[in-house]
DNA sequence: ACTCTATCGCAAAAGAGGTTGCGTTTGTGC
DNA sequence: GCACAAACGCAACCTCTTTTGCGATAGAGT
């Protein structure tokens, strides 16, 4: 086995390469957020980095991927995981940072966006779905604490309870465009923190 | 006022028009569930409804008011709203509804296809807006019977329980990738009822 | 039946997104 | 420094989508 063969992708990472990486996807971020998904051109993102087309189109070959890695780096910048005492104090915080991050003019058309590329491209959407189960993840203490503090019964399901207090908020960024607010987020945080402390097995 | 003011867009509503109408519609909606948004063209949209693409061009001038209207015409035929006798049968049927229809592949990719649509045209992004508000309002009669029942509070939100019940599966078809089966219905709509159930005013 | 006009089919052309070949620049290892 | 290979810029090219002009067809009213 050759060094060539062993890291295959990043063979040059010093540099011009890099510059050129980091400001075309900085680009694809700043576009995705100001006009949206269809209207997002290679052409324009290569302008706006400085950078030729050409470059653009052979490190990414289709707009799903160049938006899957945009949206892959610019999420690393993580959404904090609240520790407020209580899971409905942490549910309601954290569904109001949800509604704060996509519930913005930007944020809703880079949500939208998002979805967009990932109906179009199976890559992204398995890329999507790695970015989520770390996200999820990462917001499991808030149960695994509710849990020790003897707030919810010890097998609740954080996933579940993550998921149902965030998919009612995208629900209605993406499909019904109905108006998201932080009493939208309390009133969600609430149903699902009772849900969840009077879970009984059936 | 003559009479050709009066009604605009409907001028000659029998025979050919209105046949072409429904077959550029129909075979919309079926491109739509075979090969998803990206994939569908106009012209193949037009070869299978057996028309001249310009035709379509000219009734839909862009995909998304195609896709909007097609979707629109479709979805008419509604999802049942069950009446098991309890809340937490009412809304483990329902969910399990939403899990038939968007969790198998085709439905996937129509899903996927109609919020890739709402992504890029704000006109069916509103169209959507009121679709959902019709599902919604017609689901309304699952939390109606059970407040009757005694089963809820009174001043519960009908349409917060809904979208909280729906949201995490198309959160989980539209970005997670995660798989949808009637497990997880079961237990978004433990979830739900329970929370809805045992809410308490703050 | 006859006329009028909305609607459609057809072909040609315009436009935009994406691709390719080649010469040049720029890291990287010696 | 020097040579080599990777990455980039440029321009021409290609393909697919969308538009446009015109003649043909078929409802709708008389």
């Amino acid at each position: 086995m050759t060094a060539t063969e062993q890291r295959v992708g990043e063979q040059r990472p010093g540099g011009r390469a890099e510059r050129v990486r980091t400001a075309v996807l900085e680009a694809t971020s700043e576009l995705l957020t100001e006009v949206g998904y269809d209207r997002l051109t290679i052409d324009e993102v290569a302008a706006r980095a400085g950078v030729h087309k050409t470059t653009v189109y052979r490190r990414w070959p289709t707009k799903p991927e160049l938006i899957a890695e945009a949206v892959r780096v610019h999420s690393d910048e993580n959404v904090p995981i609240p520790d407020t005492g209580t899971v409905l104090g942490d549910l309601q915080a954290l569904a109001s940072e949800v509604v704060a991050n996509i519930g913005s003019d930007g944020g809703t058309r880079r949500s939208r966006s998002i979805a967009a590329a990932a109906a179009t491209s199976d890559e992204l959407a398995t890329g999507l779905h790695e970015f989520w189960v770390h996200r999820l993840a990462a917001a499991a203490p808030i149960i695994e604490r509710a849990i020790a503090r003897g707030e919810l019964p010890p097998d609740s399901d954080a996933n579940l309870i993550i998921e149902t207090l965030v998919g009612p908020i995208w629900l209605r960024v993406l499909l019904t465009g109905e108006p998201i607010d932080d009493d939208l987020a309390e009133r969600v945080a609430l149903l699902v923190a009772t849900g969840a402390a009077h879970q009984q097995p059936t």
